[in-house]
DNA sequence: TATGAATGAGCTTTCATTCAT
DNA sequence: GATGAATGAAAGCTCATTCAT
């Protein structure tokens, strides 16, 4: 799916790059704090470093905004998961290892999965599907490794099951975020990335009927 | 913990109640819409059926009315899914039964479980220990039932892996909610049951390391 | 002037002489602390010690209220200064004492007289003019006294005179409560009568121009 | 005492200047007629030429606009009376002026004094002293002058005196403006200087005791 | 390209007043 | 006569957005 586009009045394309990275960069930071609606147009443009007229110069409404940030925020999150995924593909020890690497990006960037988990709603009817569809590429990263490790037989699993079981890991690493004011209370990220993969790789694997 | 009070201008307790259940009938429709933040309290008022002066007759602020639909839809969920739970009880076919019952639950109510997800956080710091309270509640029903199953000897589980898995799995049921956009395409309630319940098994109850 | 007639809905007269005393003592006492404006009608009806419902079968209007405390007040300040009025009445020893009686009335009653000073205007322009007459009625005490002491000799002041002094008089004597926050700190009641009273006498008496 | 600062958003200080000098003037206007309490915030807008938002930009709260007007009325008064009082200071012909020209700037200020005198009151808390203050300033002036007339032998008078006489002065000026209702059908502002000026001089003068 | 003053629709909340019980 | 729930006009204030400089 295409990028929507945000349309700046600025020409300079290096320049709406970097103005719009100021951006997100402060206006990630006040969501954090206050959530969107919260926060107001003024306030991103001086977190941003720059004046409210400027801050128009590079986007068109304040929803805008919102769809840069969670479209960085989905980004950031895919390309740090992405990372070092070379390595034993296809094997249950690969999927081991990208389980544990994603939960771990998701704990360095817990307040922005947070950010995104409860803002997309605020996003219009015509932005949210090319938020959703990030989301679906999270879940197509597992549904790649999952699928090689069939192709492999080291898992024997329907296409049907494939596709759930990749949401659901990525559904528990997201809950390490919008859980962490009662998780962190119990467990380590380490303790909890051990006790979640074993259960997440018990229910993938046993091909035996319960 | 207790609940926290909303506080009436109006004194009749009984009038208290039933207004308040219209308000929140009212509310939770607008907000499955358009969200706490763009529903205004006009709109709440005549979708509750009387007048704005009226509505601020059973609540102090805006606010108050979010909490009141929260505090309600917790309710709501934990009530219906604590039905029927005797049957059983202290098996796997009681766990079994439980987790498909609260499945059910949930797809009747995804909307207010939605609403529930996405507006928690525009509760006030004062508000919101409460209702996150009550997500603790919910995931006190499912340690409670695979407390028995361990005492029965059913399963064998650390307190630690209790507690996680109770969480495991009330998350996973409200992914049939907050991902239903995806969701409801690749499969039927029943199917997303059968292999939600499927995978939650092996999780929990194989002793053998992978 | 006649009285402007505040309508009551309830016949009963004694009930509606006793219900208008007790309110008049509940405004009172918060428009002392807040101010008319500050103070809203069913605080009123709370501090009388009855329903809204029931001030309304007494008053129309709030400001009817306003009303009534203004007309009591002066009603008040009047009757207490014309009290002890008889004694060397005609002479500078009456009109001393006349001075000092209305000035320890100012201050048993200082609330009251800035309640009414600060709030008169916010009475409508169909109250107003029966409020200031009283203030004339207060003005014609210190006239009548000022007046019988020119017949009998004691002083020699043209109508004219006459007529301004009684108003320094009674301005003079209000200014003990609408400046309090400064002449409290600088003198004690006994001071200020003393300084006033010689300061008065002397400016009425006199022949001889300066 | 240092001013209270009234916020703007507005950085432009010149411009903060004049919107406020536009601001004050349509503020007063309306305030002669109906008071700070009936006036709405929007009418001050209209009034001062500009719109509800940009109303907001010069302050933060309907009150500062009450304080910025009493501010202004106090500053216009005793500026406009301690001009021309250089000639004949320390005289009794010094003061006599002084308090011909004090009640003459109260007779053309007539319509701000009362404004002054009937809203203090609304003045929050935080206010009120910095305007009290200047209420002092106004009694200064006089008691600059009667110090000096007695320094230079012109008057014999305690500090006690001095400083009651002084606020006499002024509250027989302001006098002319609040009870104007009556005082002007009585007397032309000649006549009430000249009554006035008779009365005060005498009661300041004479030694011997009444 | 950058600025920030100006705008006004629209929001939450209050409160005098009414009227059925 | 007494009550208090219901009403809705109206208030203060905010803030996304524009546009002249």
């Amino acid at each position: 799916m295409k990028k929507r586009e945000v349309i700046a009045s600025v020409k300079d394309e290096k320049l709406v790059k970097k103005r719009r990275n100021e951006m997100i960069k402060g206006a990630i930071s006040l969501f954090k704090q206050k959530g969107f609606h919260q926060t107001t147009t003024r306030e991103i443009a001086k977190a941003s470093g720059f004046s409210i007229g400027t801050l128009y110069e590079y986007i068109r409404k304040k929803e805008d905004v919102l769809y840069l940030v969670c479209d960085r925020i989905y980004d950031e999150v895919r390309e740090r998961t992405e990372q070092d995924l070379g390595a034993h593909h296809g094997t249950i020890e690969g999927l081991r290892r990208a389980i544990a690497h994603y939960f771990r990006v998701v704990d360095e960037l817990d307040d922005e999965v947070l950010v995104m988990y409860q803002e997309v709603k605020a996003l219009s009817k015509e932005s949210l599907p090319y938020v959703l569809n990030k989301e679906l590429d999270m879940a197509a990263i597992f549904e790649h490794i999952l699928r090689a490790c069939v192709e492999n037989g080291a898992l024997q699993l329907s296409e049907s099951e494939i596709r759930l079981f990749a949401h659901n890991i990525v559904v528990l690493g997201q809950m390490w975020a919008f859980r962490r004011w009662v998780l962190r209370k119990m467990y380590t990220l380490d303790e909890y990335i051990e006790l979640q993969t074993e259960f997440l790789l018990k229910g993938i694997m046993e091909k035996q009927r319960v």
